[in-house]
DNA sequence: CCTTATTTGGTATAGTCCATAACGATTATC
DNA sequence: GATAATCGTTATGGACTATACCAAATAAGG
């Protein structure tokens, strides 16, 4: 074990030619990302901070966040519903999605009001101001962000990937 | 796009007949994911979420995170490195690399020791058991987590896969 | 009807990650 | 020899997450 020299780089000989044989010692050089390369979770976590840092570039100019964007987004498909129900869709839990709708509300792209029915609960709904804004992200997700996906992998394996993430996500 | 059916599941259309209509109102009952289901982010997180608790289920006997299993892994390859290459090989920040260190240093998995080259600069070794460790937990990872990937996606898939989350982590 | 349980939104709190500023010790640079 | 840069480290704050608990409202059961 213990630096197998695992690239099979010619281990530095330089027999005849006095010019600089090609990167004399690579040793002390790049570290070796080894059986790294080949984890899942390792790999899926860079890309998705690569994906995310690219999000936040893409709607910089609306202050959106991938999680806000997301409560936007199921609040236009599903409007009138409760907290509960958003926030357990998502994945967030119910005491953490009071701050992040408050900073939604404050900034008047949502409202809360009480349900007729129950009240107990919030009915959750866009404001205009938030349709407008939602319209506006969705604009650059998809003109910046997914276009820049699509150029990177080609439309057909765009297709693959998100399959087999929703594949993952749903049956690992 | 919108609600485009994705199951292709026939749309029944009962013309006459008073009876009910399946589903007259499915109004109150599933949330419609809508776009989120198309948002690379979103599918992305969801399944790196996945994909480390089933790591951290795979590894449970030998308690070690995704981002310790990743450290181990690189200083088995790359002995006698110093911290500020490791980390940064990681993207992990150096100060949050210090108590990591220190944990599994406590635990006897690693070891820290002065350069004589460079006093200021540790290097960094596994201890023996750092090995042992490394190498069942690897064994583990391999027999549990990734067949599991393997089972799910089949081999040439999960290629494919991996193949692209590392051009996005490299490139997008 | 009345008592008990459950649900909803909310607060408080703690843990984990991640990022930055700063410091002493050491080394590099000029 | 003075100054700058680097290494490990501490301190600190922000963001996100998870849990316990609360009052108000509703549901369930006798």
């Amino acid at each position: 074990m213990a630096h197998s020299n695992p690239e099979n780089r010619p281990v530095r000989r330089p027999p005849a030619s006095r010019a600089r044989v090609r990167r004399p010692t690579p040793a002390a050089d790049a570290i070796e990302l080894g059986e790294l390369s080949d984890l899942l979770g390792y790999v899926l976590k860079r890309a998705q901070l690569r994906v995310f840092e690219d999000f936040l570039r893409c709607v910089a100019t609306m202050q959106l966040t991938p999680a806000q964007f997301s409560v936007l987004l199921l609040l236009d498909r599903n409007p009138g519903r409760n907290q509960t129900e958003i926030a357990s869709t998502l994945g967030i839990q119910r005491p953490n999605f009071v701050a992040m709708l408050d900073s939604l509300e404050d900034r008047g792209l949502c409202q809360r009001s009480r349900s007729p029915q129950d009240r107990r609960s919030h009915v959750l709904m866009l404001t205009e101001k938030g349709r407008t804004v939602l319209a506006r992200a969705k604009k650059l997700i998809s003109t910046r962000h997914e276009a820049r996906l699509t150029r990177l992998l080609g439309s057909e394996d765009r297709v693959a990937l998100l399959r087999m993430l929703t594949v993952i996500a749903r049956d690992f």
